[in-house]
DNA sequence: GTACACTGTTTCACGTATGAAACAGAGCGT
DNA sequence: ACGCTCTGTTTCATACGTGAAACAGTGTAC
């Protein structure tokens, strides 16, 4: 194997996950092959740590390992400081609001700058979301 | 185009991530190539959505992004259409792209009000937040 | 013994993502 | 007009990951 150092796949990594979770199910390399769409020939070269797996692969491998990819993919980002942090809003908020909240936390913006571009942004979002149109009616699949 | 509706690669979110953070930071395509080790012309047609990105330049670019690669790359068994996302929110983001991202995940807009809006907010931003500080992107020649 | 059904591995032709370099414009100063 | 520098795009040869199929073992049954 060529030098691994340069990229940023840590197939070793994936290989021996894929290996040990295949061989404690007791699976052969093409049953795997079978439920992940992937060619018994390119895990075995997985496994084996060889190459470097495309796009796809990590993606199906990963999901079937139900591993995070960052784990076999070099995010630089994650420190113990982990991002992971991350502040989660659904949809059906009201989007003004969250948008007002936003602006409210952005240390670039005074609050009065803060306060006026909410409302433009209010008043902007009404006149887009009904202008009468009405074309969506969507079926409110969550 | 090739069907990339196989691919689990989604490099037309990743595309339009890219250019919009490029732009907004007033960066050149070799500017972000030098600074992701991806090369411009890479570059180029990732922002286009042409072809697939492999293992490598994804992590690099989401990793520039500070974009979480679920993102982009289909981890989850998720059926088509049904868009679960919850819009996700990195503190350190820049609140145009927060306020971009909830549009677009927000079921009572079209695609293209959600775009429109978004660029409308973006400008006003930008005019409010910066009036005399004006701490541009400087693009110092290397 | 031979034959069959497995296993993991490797060969092979093919597709395609890649970066360097060439390209085509735009903008600007001279 | 020129020339120069920047921009994004596109050619082009090369590298390499891929799956199908061929290969090499290893049992197990007959």
């Amino acid at each position: 194997m060529a030098d691994q150092s340069k990229s940023l796949v840590n197939t070793v990594e994936l290989g021996r996950a894929i290996r040990r979770k295949r061989e404690q199910l007791g699976l052969s390399l093409r049953d795997v092959a079978d439920e992940t769409k992937v060619s018994a020939s390119t895990l075995s070269r997985i496994e084996n740590g060889t190459g470097k797996p495309d796009a796809d692969n990590i993606a199906r491998l990963t999901g079937w390992l139900d591993m995070p990819m960052e784990r076999v993919m070099g995010a630089r980002k994650t420190e113990e400081g982990t991002d992971t942090s991350a502040v989660v809003y659904f949809p059906h908020e009201a989007t003004p609001d969250i948008v007002e909240a936003h602006l409210r936390a952005d240390r670039n913006l005074t609050p009065e700058t803060a306060k006026a571009l909410s409302e433009l942004f209010r008043v902007a979002y009404q006149q887009f979301s009904a202008p009468g149109t009405d074309a969506r009616a969507r079926k409110g699949r969550k």
